[in-house]
RNA sequence: GGGCGGAUAGCUCAGCUGGUUAGAGCGCCUGCCUUACAAGCAGGAAGUCGGGGGUUCGAGUCCCUCUCUGCCCA
């Protein structure tokens, strides 16, 4: 028998090899259905929202899955067709940055290399690196299916971007445009809103003077004062804003100014968006350099004048400040402002500043050409799809903020001036110049038919691939009756688990193009999909950040980043998943305490410990030829009538924490489910379970047959009632619960892998509430004793008699139990008596009244003070009981079964304090 | 500036549609190496639920307000 488990639990010395045991059974495939083996059981699809190609494993990520992880686990186990899959996504600028990162270690760069090799060489990298983060979650055990690993450049789900793109396209939804973007000078590519993150920053308020000049040009030798935090854009200005209102200005309207160092006249314009207060009341529009300016100069009909390259310096239309760096330009301007005599002052002012998400370079909003989704009509879909409750978000609030965002959602900039991602299968031509777009590579132009065209060379925004993720992972747009057995089968998907931080990200964009392009796709019967069917997942689940010990969020810069492949390696891949599942409280972040992981490894040491107990007694019970049939485990347990006590209540504990554990996980209370399994592990079949079992388990050779027989069912309900609490545990701890269930079967177990066996369910009828009573009796009696002794200074060791004085029925469930009590509160004897002598140190409980017999001198002075302390705290809960109870409005209007359970508690009080009261006086004074 | 949260034991957090005297883990104090486990066992101390007001027979829970604090968006 391999039952010589270690003393301690080592998890790093099971955990590699279940991992890759998992891995390389394919447990977790899932087959497309077909004639030959069709679909059982109702799906539970789960996709991983791709991390990056690029990424490691942060604690958000491990957050992320084991949420997903333990819920398809669970699913699996419930009886559900469970698909979890997984993959990356192509992490255009990112993969891009890191290739032209070694590219320049070797002197060389994507340029001297050219379009095709640098693509090759992207390649490259990725087959060498990008499967790194794919490797850590093999490593911690995600019961994905590792057959439908996804790559989003992957040539399947590249013919489901070029179908969207060209459809969309096809509809009049993609459009090409000169408009303000978000450029980064150093990746050189216009990036989303939502890739630019915000700094405070302290920088100044320029005030500058604008000469005034009349109708002829000529300086009035007035000036007009505009405050800017960007100096240097004011080579690109073509208007000076005031609001209509401003009574300082008034008298400027309809006046023109000189721009100071370029001399162009411009006009004042009115305009209700600027505000009064800010700065000098005047702002300098510059439509080629700011959001602001860009809206303001469409709606006056201005023109921009962009003055900046794409790397941030000053072009042809800067004058004298050509071909200076953008910073470099602001400090000659400023200079050369002020020896004209034009700069007003300068003001230290804290502002925001837009950096670049993945390299950090401050961003330049920049007028640039590129292609735009106009995403209304998504929207209103995929707004409609929350609205009717098609796609449920928990926590709820979620919803709100979803809503907030898509009701004032701006056209999507999809291009990005880069080599690596899908490119845009827009043809120019070089003649018409109009723009072909097409599903197959155009030969000609489909307009005026030249040969003369060329492929745009800008590719896809990242997330308009990963946004179509849901379809395209199931074989969208190839739908056919042959091939959609997977459509069918796991579309819509039952759940999206991701973090609040990319709601707008991916949940957004996965429902806009999901809705969209499902639509399109009959159902399994031929009948046109709704809206209900179409959206992309069913429910979103949204977790919370997993921020440091001190609650501060992790940060590379801040150096207090936990690495979770460390904390695995120090504490056990289910130690922290344990952790994290037990803080997973819906909506709340998550303050990362290696304090609690070492509490959980002490759990998992602690299940470890109580197998290694249970295979010592089936290891003694085998040697008298007492054995467990396997056949007999792998279910819930159930227990004769007149079984022992502690059997009956273990087996009714069990019923009920499964209920419980179900309950909460339909609930996404991870938290709940892990501390009730806790809970029942340690507290209730550690703690109680296994120390009265022992009293029954007592193999000797040559005993009667009666007493085998108990002794034979005893450890029936053991084992029994451990496997199933190991399934229980299973989705939470999957490695220390697959060695423990192996070594359950002798290494000979019924399935591969416990994650493949059921989930234990709650028969009603099994949650017996009796034993559940009689058993807190016992355990009330045993806690009390204990108390006792301490109080009265007993040795640990020593064996003493107590007394109880309690009703019949009492009397009866502790005599028919009284080895329970002597063995666990180290009782040579329970005696019943009708009164308990004055003089012993008696404890009070409704059920008992019990004192320990023992030739030690009371305490008188620690008794008095537990007494005294026990009597204020009855009397204050009778003076509150009290007050309710003599309440007509409460007697006349609370629910029957609360001012019941109030006036029992009331003379449950009154009696134990006028026990405590009479006990005070009973005691010698002095 | 707009929006959304949070404040409960020393720490991190539960507490469902208001209902009996507010819970857990960790930490802390005391005593135990009791033959599964010292990563353990047993016992114990510890909270006027951020302040104020209101609704109600009854408020940690609902409403108003103030203070502090976090996040998202502009």
């Amino acid at each position: 028998m391999p039952h010589d488990l270690p003393k301690a639990y080592d998890p790093s010395a099971i955990e590699d090899h279940w991992a890759e045991h998992w891995v390389r059974e394919n447990l977790f495939a899932q087959p497309t259905p077909s004639a030959d083996s069709p679909a059982a059981g109702e799906p539970f699809t789960i996709l991983l929202p791709p991390p990056n190609v690029t990424g490691r494993l942060h604690m958000g990520h491990m957050l992320n899955q084991t949420e997903m992880d333990i819920l398809t686990r669970w699913r699996r186990m419930s009886g559900r067709r469970a698909l979890w899959l997984p993959g990356t996504d192509h992490a255009g600028i990112a993969t891009q940055m890191m290739v032209e990162r070694q590219l320049a270690s070797e002197g060389t760069s994507r340029q001297q290399l050219g379009r095709e090799a640098f693509v090759e060489r992207v390649w490259e990298w990725r087959r060498e690196y990008g499967g790194a983060i794919l490797q850590q979650m093999k490593r911690l055990g995600a019961s994905v299916d590792w057959q439908r690993e996804y790559f989003t450049m992957d040539d399947r789900l590249s013919i489901a971007v070029r179908e969207a793109f060209v459809k969309l396209h096809e509809q009049g939804l993609i459009y090409r445009g000169a408009y303000i973007v978000n450029w980064c000078p150093r990746c050189q590519t216009a990036i989303s809103d939502l890739e630019v993150v915000y700094d405070e920053h302290k920088g100044h308020l320029w005030e500058i003077r604008y000469p005034v000049i009349d109708a002829d040009g000529k300086d009035t030798g007035e000036f007009l004062t505009v405050a800017t935090t960007r100096p240097e854009t004011m080579l690109g200005d073509v208007a000076v804003a005031i609001h209509p209102e401003d009574e300082r200005y008034l008298h400027l309207h309809g006046k023109q100014l000189r721009l100071p160092l370029v001399g162009r006249v411009i006009p004042i314009i009115l305009d209700e968006w600027v505000s009064r207060e800010f700065g000098t009341g005047a702002v300098k529009v510059t439509p080629a350099h700011d959001p602001n300016d860009f809206a303001l100069g469409q709606r006056h009909n201005l023109p921009s004048i962009n003055v900046m390259d794409d790397t941030a310096h000053i072009n042809s239309e800067g004058g004298v400040y050509a071909g200076m760096e953008r910073y470099a330009a602001r400090k000659k301007i400023v200079a050369d402002l002020d020896e004209q005599g034009l700069l007003a002052g300068i003001k230290d002012h804290v502002h925001n500043v837009g950096h670049c998400d993945r390299c950090k370079t401050v961003v330049e909003p920049r007028l640039s050409m590129q292609w735009f989704v106009k995403i209304q009509p998504l929207a209103d879909k995929a707004i409609e799809a929350v609205e009717k409750g098609y796609i449920k978000f928990t926590p709820e609030q979620y919803a709100k903020t979803y809503f907030e965002w898509m009701r004032n959602i701006h056209d999507w900039c999809i291009s990005r001036q880069l080599w690596w991602g899908h490119r845009i299968p827009a043809w120019h031509c070089a003649d018409c110049r109009k723009v072909t777009v097409a599903r197959q590579d155009p030969e000609a132009c489909s307009h005026c038919g030249s040969a003369k065209i060329t492929q745009e060379t800008d590719v896809l925004d990242t997330w308009f691939s990963s946004g179509l993720l849901p379809v395209s992972v199931f074989g969208w747009p190839n739908v056919t009756a042959e091939t959609r057995g997977d459509f069918d089968a796991f579309y819509p998907t039952s759940l999206l688990v991701t973090g609040f931080d990319i709601l707008f990200f991916w949940v957004a964009r996965m429902i806009m193009l999901g809705c969209w392009f499902a639509a399109d796709v009959p159902l399994p019967d031929g009948r046109p999909r709704s809206l209900a069917d179409s959206v992309p997942f069913r429910e979103v689940y949204i977790h919370a950040l997993v921020r440091d010990a001190n609650r501060e969020k992790m940060s590379k810069t801040k150096g207090n980043v936990v690495d979770p492949i460390e904390i695995v390696k120090q504490y056990g891949t289910d130690a922290v998943r344990f952790t994290l599942a037990s803080m997973a409280s819906p909506g709340t972040d998550i303050a990362f305490n290696v304090a609690r992981t070492e509490g959980y490894r002490a759990f998992a040491n602690k299940i470890w410990n109580a197998a290694r107990f249970l295979f010592m007694n089936v290891d003694r019970a085998a040697e008298i030829g007492i054995t467990v049939d396997p056949a007999m485990l792998g279910g819930m347990p159930t227990v004769a009538a007149d079984a022992p006590l502690e059997a009956r209540w273990i087996v009714a504990e069990l019923h009920a924490t499964a209920a419980k554990v179900n309950k909460s996980l339909e609930d996404y209370r991870y938290d709940d489910a892990a501390n009730t399994i806790y809970q029942f592990f340690w507290g209730s079949f550690c703690d109680w379970y296994l120390e009265i079992v022992k009293l029954r388990l007592n193999f000797a050779a040559g005993q009667q047959e009666s007493e085998s027989a108990s002794q034979r069912a005893a450890l029936m309900t053991l084992v029994q009632v451990f496997e199933a609490a190991l399934r229980m545990l299973s989705p939470f701890m999957p490695f220390l619960t697959e060695e423990i269930w192996y070594a359950l079967y002798d290494g000979k177990p019924p399935a591969k892998s416990i994650a493949l066996t059921r989930y234990p369910q709650a028969a009603e009828a099994a949650i017996d509430q009796s034993p559940l009573d009689q058993m807190a009796l016992v355990q009330n009696l045993v806690v009390e004793v204990r108390a006792a002794r301490k109080e009265i200074g007993v040795e640990e060791k020593a064996v003493v008699p107590v007394q109880v004085r309690t009703n019949e029925t009492t009397q009866s469930v502790i005599a028919a139990n009284h080895i329970i009590v002597e063995r666990l509160a180290r009782v040579s004897e329970v005696r019943f008596v009708e009164q308990i002598p004055d003089g012993m140190s008696k404890h009070h409980t409704p059920a008992f009244d019990v004192a320990v017999a023992y030739e030690r001198t009371v305490d008188v002075a620690a008794e008095r003070e537990r007494l005294t302390k026990d009597i204020a705290k009855y009397e204050k809960g009778l003076a509150a009981a009290e007050r309710q109870l003599g309440n007509e409005g409460f007697l006349a209007k609370a629910p029957a079964h609360v001012v019941e359970g109030l006036k029992k508690q009331e003379a449950e009080t009154r009696l134990l304090l006028e026990k405590a009261q009479a006990a005070l006086a009973a005691l010698p004074q002095s």
